[in-house]
DNA sequence: GACCGGAGGAATGTCGACAATATAACGATC
DNA sequence: GATCGTTATATTGTCGACATTCCTCCGGTC
C-alpha cells in the first residue's frame, strides 16, 4: 500500500523504479585484507591474545602499514582485535568472565531468528528450515568422520550462522558473524582448547525440528539450555556433557588444541 | 563451583585474586575520533548521504588524515559510514528499503533485554526498573516541554538504550548504541523530517508496566507493535497515530525538521 | 535537445619517514 | 634476593607527499 496510483510521470521509470540488474560493488583493500584477518582469527592462525605487529602482518599480506591499520580498526569495532595505545594491536581474549556475556548476546540473536522462522507459514517455514537442514547434514557427517573437533566446531558455527542468515536479516547476520568468531576465539582461549560436546546432534536435531514444528518457545529453550551448558564447560563449572568422545565407539576423543 | 579447595599455592594473591583497584584504559587517538564522528551523526551535524573529506574533518579535528581514515572504518563496520573506492566517505542513509531490517534488529535487541528483565526476581526488577523510570520521566518532561522534536526523540532514543544496558549486557549495550545511531539515521533520512508519534508515552509507559510486572510477553507484544508502525510510518504507508500533536491541547505540532 | 566523450580539477588510496612511546634487558641499590 | 631505576631496542602513532582514481564541467555529435 504504498503511492497507491501515481504514476509519477515526471520521473522516469529507471530512476524510481526496480533496477534490471544488480548493482555490483568493487570491493575496497581495506575490505579484502578485513575478510583475510578475521578468517586468520577464526581459523586459528593469528591466536588470541597474540600481538599482531603491522609491519609482519602488512608485509605478509603485500601492502603498508596504512591499510592494515584501518583494517584492524574495524576488527577492533567487532571486538576481534583489542589495541592498547602504544602497545599496538592483540588478538582478543574472551576467558571466564566474558563467556557469559557473549552467549547471552548469541541467544538474543538466534532467539529472535528460531522466533521470526517458527512464525512464518507452514510453506516457507519449510523452504528456510530445507536451508538450514543441508547444514545440519553437513553437522552429522563432520560428526561421522569424527577426526577432528575443529571440523564439528566449524559445521556448528555454520549452523548457527545459517540459522540466523535465513531469516535474511541483514544487520543480524553480520552480528552473528561477529559472535560466531568470538565464539570461536572463546574456544580457542579455553586452556583444555577445543572440546565438542557428544550430545551436539541431538541439540541440533531438536532445534531444528521445533523450528520446523513452529515451536518458537521450545527452540528458545533448547537454545537457551545448550547455550547455559556450554558456558559452565567454558567457565570451567561443567565436564558432565562434554566428555571427549561424540558419537565414536572406541572412546578416542575429539579434544584438540589448535594451540599444540 | 570452581577450583573446589586449591589455594594455588605456587602463584602469589596479588596475581590471581581480585585486583584492588580497577584497571584504567587511556582513550586512543581514534576512541576520541571515534565519539566525536559519532556525536556528529547522531546530532544531525553530519547529515546522512552527505559527503565527508576528509582533509577538511580531519582538519577540524585537529589530526591528520591517517586517525581520521582510521577512525572512520570503525563507523563503517558499525553501518555508519559508507565507503566507495575512490569516492570516500559518505553518511550511511537508511532508506524505505531498509527500515524494517533495521527494527527487527532492534526488536531482536530489545525484546531480549525485556524478557531478561522481566525474568529477574521482583527486588532486582523493581531495581532496574527503577534506573529505566528515571528515563521515562526524562522523556515525560521532554513531552510536556514539547519545543522541538529532536529533544523527545533524544529522551526516547535513550530510554530504549537504557532498556538494554540495564540487562549488563555489554556487548548488546553496545550494540544497541549502534542501531539507536541507526535509528537517529533513519529518521533524518526522512523526507518530512523528524516527527514524533502521538500516544509515545502510553507506549512507552505500558513497556515500563509490563516489565516491572515481569509481563515478558506482553511487553515484547508492545515493542513489536510499537516499532512495526513506526516502520510503517517510516516507509511512507501509514500517517495515523503520528499526526504531529503529541499531548499539546494547541494542536501545533513537533513535526521538526532538522535539515532545514 | 539529449546523449556521449574528453579535459581539468579535486579528493582519495597508498606509501615511506620521523618522533614518541612501550617493552625488555641490564645493572644498581636496599 | 628481590625490587627499583636506567638504558637500548623495537614498535607504534602520526604526518606529509605522491600516484591514482573519481567527479564535474564543457564542448562536440547525433
Amino acid at each position: 500500500m504504498n503511492t497507491p496510483a501515481a504514476p509519477e510521470p515526471s520521473r522516469r521509470d529507471g530512476l524510481v523504479a526496480r533496477p534490471l540488474v544488480k548493482a555490483v560493488r568493487r570491493p575496497s583493500t581495506v575490505d579484502l585484507i578485513t575478510v583475510e584477518l578475521r578468517a586468520a582469527i577464526y581459523g586459528g592462525t593469528l591466536r588470541p591474545g597474540s600481538s599482531v605487529r603491522e609491519a609482519e602482518i602488512a608485509a605478509q599480506l603485500g601492502v603498508s602499514r596504512g591499510p592494515l591499520r584501518e583494517s584492524a580498526q574495524r576488527l577492533v569495532q567487532e571486538g576481534l582485535l583489542v589495541t592498547r595505545p602504544g602497545a599496538g594491536l592483540r588478538v582478543a581474549m574472551i576467558d571466564r568472565d566474558e563467556v557469559e556475556d557473549l552467549y547471552q548476546a548469541r541467544l538474543a540473536i538466534e532467539g529472535h531468528a528460531v522466533r521470526v522462522l517458527s512464525g512464518l507459514d507452514e510453506a516457507q517455514r519449510a523452504e528456510r528450515a530445507g536451508t538450514v537442514r543441508v547444514l545440519l547434514a553437513a553437522l552429522e557427517s563432520a560428526v561421522e568422520a569424527g577426526t577432528d573437533a575443529r571440523r564439528i566446531g566449524d559445521a556448528d558455527l555454520d549452523l548457527h550462522y545459517g540459522l540466523v542468515e535465513s531469516t535474511g536479516n541483514h544487520r543480524l547476520t553480520a552480528y552473528a558473524s561477529t559472535l560466531i568468531v568470538q565464539t570461536r576465539i572463546a574456544a580457542l582461549s579455553h586452556p583444555e582448547g577445543y572440546v565438542v560436546r557428544t550430545d551436539i546432534l541431538d541439540v541440533h536435531r531438536s532445534l531444528l525440528r521445533q523450528v520446523t514444528e513452529g515451536d518458537a518457545e521450545g527452540a528458545c529453550r533448547t537454545l537457551d539450555e545448550h547455550f547455559r551448558q556450554t558456558v559452565d564447560r567454558l567457565r570451567g563449572d561443567l565436564t558432565e556433557p562434554f566428555s571427549t568422545v561424540a558419537g565414536r565407539p572406541d572412546g578416542s576423543g575429539y579434544t584438540f588444541n589448535p594451540l599444540a
